[in-house]
DNA sequence: CTTAAATTCGTGCAAATCGTCCAATATGAA
DNA sequence: TTCATATTGGACGATTTGCACGAATTTAAG
């Protein structure tokens, strides 16, 4: 059974403090906390993350929150880099994978710069690998199923967002197959405190019309990986020129939305750091 | 199953405490109850919601205090799940959906139950709905990405498998877009004990080849939802009985595999529960 | 109605946490 | 260095919590 929430003196061992310590931070309002009937301290393990995310702590006990325990020998941190993520994809890993991950978001790092500093680079050594090698096909499609469930379950140590925080809503446009481009769009303007409708890959244009219909949003994406036709690009682009004169960001991204003129209130983004950077 | 009462032992669970120390708190007069004759005690929802409130308490189980729903009959209760899980699904609650399906896992009922009972019914309705509402793109579209998430946290809760344990490979037939049958199929192979290897939608049958001749798996399985071009499946079929010469079980499934006469070693399953049957 | 399985009853007890105080250890300015 | 200040870790009795137990009650199925 996994326990959702944790007491102070858990939350002290994982980060190699004393429960005094722990018991006065939530005291003063450092960590978000909820009290049970008898005056007992819960901490919900997203709040004890965004805690450690806020403060760089380390996390000595990371079984204790749920994941799998760090595997250097040293107890030191395995730094998250482009070469190892891809080794650990190569390798098929997914314990390893998600902890690589999970870690790095546990030491301050966001979602944008995981994303454009590991996870990309990696799944494009992968669409490269795709030609050369007799297994690339398979290993770049198990990649891919581990990336998603990696990113999904990122989303469960993000802090929750208010009901009232603006809403974001993005896809991939018809005939664009990939999935993760979207999900990690998701991740990110999650992390930046919106509520995220995400309608996935191969969404077709007069469905993002009908969701921006009904949720107003503040935040547009549109993810584009596929080269699109001109026919339906001029379609896309009529669409978001309209949602951009409600919505106060609009923004496209992928590599077939590069070589296009997009018309002025259309921003382009080159990685998700561009994304995050949009949203000021 | 959900009342319009809640026992100790429920609420107890959607607060995340011991029915011990609801107990205590029934008996100090903090939350107000009724006895039945025998003396158990029954909380009324209305009670226990603002308990809830007055002490600001985290819900870790808002399935548990779920609408009172009118008199039904026990074999109505799946349906009636399917009802809810569309309703939540079209209203784009992620939450809630998450925690209906995590809630029906962690009392007991299998992952393959889950989908065949609640969430591919709900998933149905979906595609129905595309051809006669107006919005019935965009919801299908956000549908499937929360089911997807879902699914992927839910994996979360299950148990690790050995590293020892037998391997079942996956993967949807080349120009299958759909995620969720061959994620379904991995989790529920994931709870019935397997190490598995998703390949995911739009595999090329020479992509799955390479796949188990490096993983020599004990079961293979096939998720093929889009109809599939008598060429490709001439080659898919001589694969998979190849592939079935050194593997356990081969199965396939899905709307596309119903009309095919499989060759013997061959397994069609029509439902989730008959993957799961299949493994002994 | 009868029976069997599952749940809840009440109770007692060991372990964990409460709030508070105090000594020990940085931290920083005169 | 010296002193004032802030932060930390530990200790204390009182309170709260979680679990175990046999007995009683409820639920589901014939």
């Amino acid at each position: 059974m996994v326990s959702r929430t944790l007491s102070p003196r858990e939350l002290a061992e994982v980060i190699g403090v004393s429960q005094s310590s722990v018991k006065r931070w939530v005291d003063a309002g450092l960590i978000g906390v909820s009290r049970t009937a008898g005056g007992h301290r819960r901490i919900l393990l997203a709040d004890a993350v965004s805690f450690i995310r806020e403060r760089n702590l380390d996390v000595l006990r990371p079984d204790l929150l749920g994941l799998p325990p760090r595997e250097s020998e040293s107890g030191q941190v395995i730094e998250l880099t482009a070469d190892r993520f891809y080794a650990t994809l190569y390798e098929g890993q997914l314990d390893a994978a998600r902890s690589m991950i999970v870690g790095a978001y546990l030491a301050g790092t966001s979602p944008a710069e995981i994303w454009d500093g590991a996870m990309a680079p990696a799944l494009r050594r992968f669409g490269e690998l795709y030609h050369h090698e007799q297994t690339g096909i398979f290993t770049e499609h198990r990649a891919t199923a581990l990336c998603q469930e990696v990113l999904a379950q990122l989303r469960l140590l993000m802090p929750e967002v208010a009901d009232e925080a603006p809403v974001a809503i993005g896809a991939a446009p018809e005939h664009d197959p990939y999935v993760l481009p979207t999900l990690i769009s998701d991740v990110v303007l999650t992390s930046g405190g919106y509520r995220t409708v995400n309608l996935g890959p191969n969404t077709p244009t007069q469905a993002l019309e009908q969701a921006v219909e009904v949720y107003k949003p503040a935040v547009v994406w549109c993810a584009m990986v596929s080269p699109v036709s001109s026919v339906r690009l001029a379609e896309l682009t009529a669409t978001l020129s309209t949602v951009a004169q409600r919505a106060e960001v609009v923004a496209v991204g992928g590599r077939a939305a590069e070589a296009i003129d997009w018309p002025a209130p259309i921003l382009r983004c080159g990685s998700m750091r561009d994304l995050e950077a949009a949203l000021r």
